[in-house]
Order: C-alpha cells, then sequence, then structure tokens
DNA sequence: ACATTTGCTAACCAAATGGTTAAACCATAT
DNA sequence: ATATGGTTTAACCATTTGGTTAGCAAATGT
C-alpha cells in the first residue's frame, strides 16, 4: 500500500504546506518540517514541487483564491449597499473565524513581496471594484446615503472587518480578553461593524 | 579615528538592525546584512547584544515604545470623545507615514511570537483603557453618542486607522492606486476616518 | 613608559537548510 | 516473468547562517 499514489501525495503536501508556510510565512518555514507534517521523505516535496518558491506560490495563489470570491460577492451583486455591507460583514467574519491564519499570511506576504500582486492581478476573478463605485455614485444621487468616496468607504469596510484578525495579540491585551472572550467579541462584530458603517453612512 | 567609540557603535547597529528587521521580519532578517548596513564587521553585533534575538528584542522594544505614546494620548488625556479621535486620527496618521513599516512590523512578530506582548505588558505606560471606558460611559448617558461597547468602538478606530499601512499593497491593487496616489488617499483619511467614525457615533 | 582595558576585525566553526542523486519499490503493461 | 515508468527513500552536497575566537590597535590608568 505503499506506492499506488493512493492517498494523493501531491495534495498532502499542499495542505501540510499551507498549515506550515501560513503560521511560519516564507522565510520562517522549513521543507523538513513540510515533509515530516505531510509524513514523507523531504525529497518528495521537490519532485511534486521543485523549489521551496514554488510550492510557497502553489500555497499562496491557494490561499488568495479563497478570499477573492469574498470579496467579489460583496462588490458584484445587485442588492442594497445596506445588504452588502451586512452579507459581507456576517460571510467574511464567520468565513475568517475558521481561517484565522489567512489574512495575516496574505498581508505579510505582499508586504515581503509587493511585486507579487502583480501576478494575481492576470488572474480571472481578480476583484474589481467599478460595479461598487456604481452603485455607491447611485445611492448618493438617490439621497440614500451620504456624500462619500468609494474608495474610502471600501478601505473602511475591509478594514473593519480584517483587522481583528490581523491585530489579535494586540486587541487581546489591550483589552484584556482571553483566547474564549475574545471569540466572542469577534462574533459580536458580526452585526456591530455592519451597523457601524450603515450608521456612518446612512442619510438620516 | 577609528576606535574612540566616537560615533556610537551600538546605535549605528540598533539603526541598522531597525532598518532590516523592520522590512525583512526577524525570519528574513540576517545578521551579515545589517552589520553591512552598519559599516562594521558582524562580530560587534555579537559584542553588543550577544545574539540575533536580543537584538531583535532591542528593536522591537524600542519600536513599541514609539507606538505606546500615540495610543496613550487619545486614551488618557480629558478632551471629548470627539476631539480625542479627531486628534488620534490626524496624529497617528502622519506619524505612520513617516514610519511605514512599524505597523506592519509590530503586527507580524506579534503574531509569531504571542507570548512576546506578556513581556511589553509589564512595562509602565503600557496602554490601558479605563479612562477612555470611562469617557464612552459617560458620553452615552449624556446622550452625546448612541450606545457602542467601547472595546468595539476602539478597535474601530485603531483599525480604520493602522490598516492603510498594513493593507497597502493589498489596497494598492484593489482601487488601482500608484505610490502617489495612495500617498493623497492616505493623506484624505486624515479627516475622513474621524468623520467617519463620529457620524457613526455621534446622537443625531 | 608601561600595563590594562576597551573596541574592533579576520578567520573560523558547527549546525541548519534547500536541494540533488542513485538506487529501491511496486503497479501495470507486454 | 520481465520490462517499464512513475513514486519514494536514504544519503549526500554546497551554501548559508548565527555565533566564536584569537589577536590587533587605540585609548586610559598608573
Amino acid at each position: 500500500m505503499k506506492k499506488t499514489k493512493d492517498e494523493n501525495t501531491e495534495e498532502q503536501i499542499l495542505n501540510a504546506a499551507k498549515n506550515v508556510f501560513q503560521s511560519k510565512g516564507m522565510d520562517g518555514a522549513r521543507m523538513q518540517e513540510i515533509a515530516d507534517k505531510a509524513g514523507i521523505n523531504k525529497a518528495m516535496l521537490h519532485y511534486y514541487y521543485r523549489s521551496k518558491q514554488l510550492l510557497f506560490e502553489a500555497v499562496f495563489k491557494n490561499a488568495f483564491s479563497l478570499l477573492a470570491p469574498q470579496l467579489n460577492a460583496i462588490l458584484n451583486d445587485d442588492s442594497s449597499l445596506e445588504d452588502k455591507i451586512k452579507n459581507f460583514t456576517m460571510d467574511y467574519t464567520s468565513f475568517m473565524m475558521k481561517h484565522p491564519y489567512l489574512p495575516n499570511f496574505i498581508i505579510q506576504e505582499l508586504n515581503r513581496n509587493e511585486d507579487f500582486i502583480l501576478k494575481l492581478k492576470e488572474n480571472t476573478g481578480f476583484p474589481n471594484l467599478e460595479k461598487f463605485k456604481e452603485k455607491v455614485a447611485e445611492e448618493i444621487n438617490q439621497g440614500m446615503i451620504r456624500p462619500i468616496d468609494a474608495d474610502q468607504l471600501f478601505v473602511n469596510i475591509i478594514a473593519l472587518n480584517i483587522f481583528p484578525f490581523l491585530g489579535k495579540p494586540l486587541i487581546k491585551a489591550f483589552t484584556n480578553k482571553d483566547e474564549k472572550t475574545y471569540k466572542t467579541f469577534v462574533e459580536k462584530r458580526k452585526t456591530e461593524v455592519s451597523n457601524f458603517i450603515i450608521n456612518s453612512i446612512k442619510q438620516h
């Protein structure tokens, strides 16, 4: 039962690599640790992925492709801004609670290598803001929300949603929360954040 | 002019180390590169700081001690919440535009080693939220702002202010901005962010 | 003037690390 | 049964890396 490629080795490697790269980053990750976690010989990593760099890129693209749909959801559907914001906040927070390493991994590695995002932009499905901007303009015209720059609003939305996962250790320390109370705190943000945003932009 | 300790070698090392650690992180930083940037022999790094770990900690504490006062300013003075938020947003954004690597460095390294923040908490001057919470409670009582959890408000404030520096490559890609337009964009946030927050919490 | 201390460097070292190689293994086709 | 070809491993390799050592050179104390 050893050689039939029975339990897709390639995928086991990718999973182990995900695990290690996402918690330690490119520089902190060790090929040996990935091999150990995958339960195989180190040479197999190179057999399937040629180099650390390529294995890393496979993991990174995979991770990024999990995020893009989340963003496209809010950007490209036809619902009202209020619904977009509510749904995004709810979905994104739920999703991130299941993948807590993801935001930090993406942000950290993009900062390490700014050019890297250019490769991603070529991919189909890279988030595009045009439709979101139109919707903002439309609702401003209709007097439903106060005038605000769409880019600024977009950054505010993702900042409020992503930061709790990026700055977790910092926030835990500042607000004196332990793991459990922090989880409750983030859970509350599923509605708290969208209320906060909508309150700010709704015309009163 | 070689041996008189004339231009404080220790400080030159710390500056070079800051430079390298803050842009590459603990794992990505190389002692040799720090030595080169400081214009000295690698052995001197150990002569003054004993190990990579200790040199890193010196840099980290130094960096963190630049941030704490910024936070304490908003937390501990007696002005109104509105003024706190306005001043903090303005000051913090200005400061970070001058030290753009700082937020990412702190966040990244705290995520790499969660226990590390415990050491910092012992330090005097570690930000404390008590006074801020009192102020929030007070203004809610007086009907000046709508009811909101002080911790959530605090996280919203720092999220909106810090995220543009953490997620810069991502935001640049999403909003199609180059270096120059991104700078203008962040500059605008000096007032945009405080308006956004105040709009959300002010009682109408 | 001489000894001692302090700042500094070149050379070196052991361990870790990404990557390679040659050979073994094993399922399948002939 | 035997050859074939993808899969896997143990052993190995070159380089990098954090760290050490022995000794030099300038300043300082006596």
